[in-house]
DNA sequence: CGTTTTTGACCTGCGC
DNA sequence: GCGCAGGTCAAAAACG
């Protein structure tokens, strides 16, 4: 899958430009060096550290490529998601061909879900988009935000459902909030082989708010999260729930956007994913400390050649 | 030792 | 009324 082009995923450390140059200041300064004996000698020892300085720009450059390619990655795994995502969208829209129908008896409260997206995707009921989880769940933290509107007025605790990517091996069922949660039970559901964990918010009983999370039966990679009900206390605090720890837990969220049954990001949602992919990308380069460590000495050794010169 | 997680038992609501 | 399935409780275990 291509890349749209309205993505820039270069990333731009104007290396070229630098690399560029150095030819042409190099002549002017030969010229003048040429005089001196002393001053030539200093010359070569210049020269050879800008030809190291060009390998160094060239070595620079070959990992912006990789980087480059990696974020290519990145982006054409998230595009094969959002269309398989898209498919299921359809699917639902045409419950002749629902595969996933489940012929046997089901539960009132089921029977309303199994109306959209198979396997617990959406809701044919509708549910209040407005809730408190959504506005605390940036868009940047959701891989996939199904927001809903109650149209049940007796159904008081807003309802919202969140999917997020995870890692298939981890089987811990948590998804990172910012809010603190405790779990008090864990169940296996008919439609699904993986369990249900049930939490409530650890301010409990103060704030009412209640989570399940359960993998989806259709793709295990994904958490299906659904919040019950509003918190009533200080929203999550900002180290522990804001982007740049989800990023850090290798989760990607994105607002789906619901009404047009479409899955088409709006223009800022992009511009938010391509922020988040390059935080992504510095926050894997800092925390990897070989990394630090060898750009640390490469600028301390530049450094230090320059201060002998 | 206090808090959190696990897990089997129990409760509740729905369909037949 | 019965059986099934989801949701909750609470004692025990695990953890820091």
């Amino acid at each position: 899958m291509d890349c749209p082009s309205f993505l820039d995923i270069s990333l731009n450390l104007n290396t070229n430009n630098l690399d560029r140059s150095f030819p042409e200041k190099l002549p002017k300064k030969e010229l003048k060096v040429s005089t001196s004996a002393d001053l030539k000698r200093k010359w070569m020892v210049k020269d050879e550290s800008a030809s190291e300085l060009r390998e160094e720009l060239n070595r620079v450059n070959s990992e912006n490529k990789k980087l480059t390619e990696m974020l290519a990655t990145v982006y054409e795994k998230y595009y094969a998601l959002q269309h398989h995502l898209e498919k299921l969208q359809s699917r639902r829209q045409s419950p002749e061909t629902d595969q996933f129908e489940q012929p046997t008896k089901r539960r009132k409260q089921d029977s309303d879900e199994s109306l959209s997206l198979p396997n617990g995707f959406s809701s044919g009921k509708t549910y209040n988009s407005s809730s408190n989880e959504d506005h605390h769940h940036d868009p940047k933290n959701q891989l996939l935000s199904c927001k809903r509107a109650v149209t049940d007025s007796f159904d008081k605790a807003k309802i919202s459902t969140v999917y997020v990517s995870a890692v298939c091996s981890d089987t811990s069922l948590t998804v990172k909030d910012g809010y603190q949660w405790r779990k008090y039970g864990q169940k296996v559901t008919r439609d699904n082989p993986s369990p249900r964990a049930y939490f409530r918010c650890s301010f409990a009983p103060s704030c009412p708010v209640k989570k399940k999370v359960q993998r989806s039966a259709e793709d295990p990679s994904i958490l299906v999260a659904t919040y019950e009900g509003t918190h009533n206390h200080l929203g999550p605090n900002a180290s522990e729930g804001d982007a740049t720890s989800q990023v850090g837990s290798r989760t990607v969220t994105l607002e789906m956007v619901h009404g047009g049954h479409s899955l088409a990001l709006e223009k800022n949602e992009r511009e938010t994913m391509q922020e988040v992919l390059v935080q992504q990308m510095a926050s894997s380069l800092t925390k990897d400390s070989k990394f630090t460590a060898a750009l640390a000495a490469a600028i301390s050794g530049r450094l230090m050649e320059q201060s002998r010169t």
